[in-house]
DNA sequence: TTGCTCCTCACGTCACGTGAGGTGGC
DNA sequence: TTGCTCCTCACGTCACGTGAGGTGGC
């Protein structure tokens, strides 16, 4: 049916290790959706965009292997009760889902959010340091307060 | 002479654990500038800034406590080789070192930068889910689709 | 049979967490 | 003497790294 990928292929494309995403399967943050009769794990584009998610959330966020599990497991369950053929029928319970699911994305803005203001307070602090480094580059190179040495090139 | 914070406060100050100075201490990235006598360390207004440095390159960036000892070692030799009465007195080998600190400050900019747009991305996307879901918020709570259920506040 | 990719132990490492038991100045 | 803060082992944990030895289809 679908077009599966062993584990080498989603090394490549992911840039993750075997050992990580055997990990991963361990404790059950990514289970590959099948097997060979050997062993040999078999992934889908679908455990290809979860793998994606997970380096953004681990990476980009610094969280846990088991805060990320939570999130995904959370987001992967309440988007089946609100979408397509099987959500669930009761609308007040759709709607408390809808909510649930809205609260967990603006508590991950609100973290992505104030990373970017420190980062950018770091930005501006190396930006001042790296000028501050081509003036001092510039004073010793050309015009500096001593006999130039070892000129040229 | 200076001012002395003991563990305690720099913990308070800080936000790390007494466990993490102590392992700091231990690999040699922040050693505390004095001890007393019965072993309690003692730190400096400068040891607090370097902790504050640690903690930028390691949330920040993600580096590990190698990579940073390594940039903050760096970065003290060539700051007291470049300014102040114990610089470096041959001005080419000073013109050398301000290079040197340039290009890691520069890697470091870089860094950050392309830390930033893999966080727009990710911002991006959060954001246009949390527009979905407030989408559905409204569907299911005012104007659903079926008989509303438990009702306001 | 020879490569290649994959597998499962299992021990090592990094950056600490978490008690366990002991010291030292108001 | 009683608290309080600090100390040093030392074992546990998380997220893998790194061989060691074995299986399985072109």
């Amino acid at each position: 049916m679908g077009t599966f990928f062993q584990i080498g292929e989603v090394c490549r494309l992911s840039g993750l290790t075997p050992r990580a995403l055997h990990y991963y399967d361990a404790i059950g943050l990514l289970v590959p959706t099948e097997r060979l009769a050997g062993g040999h794990r078999l992934y889908t584009a679908q455990d290809l965009a979860r793998i994606e998610h997970i380096k953004d959330l681990k990476r980009l966020l610094g969280l846990s292997l088991r805060e990320i599990k939570r999130i995904l497991d959370a987001d992967h369950a309440r988007v089946r009760h609100l979408t397509g053929a099987k959500r669930v029928a009761d609308p007040a319970r759709r709607h408390r889902a809808a909510e649930n699911a809205l609260e967990i994305t603006e508590a991950q803005l609100a973290s992505v959010r104030d990373k970017m203001h420190q980062l950018g307070r770091l930005q501006r602090q190396l930006e001042r340091q790296a000028r501050e480094l081509r003036r001092l580059c510039q004073e010793n190179g050309v015009g500096g307060d001593a006999a130039r040495v070892g000129g040229g090139e």
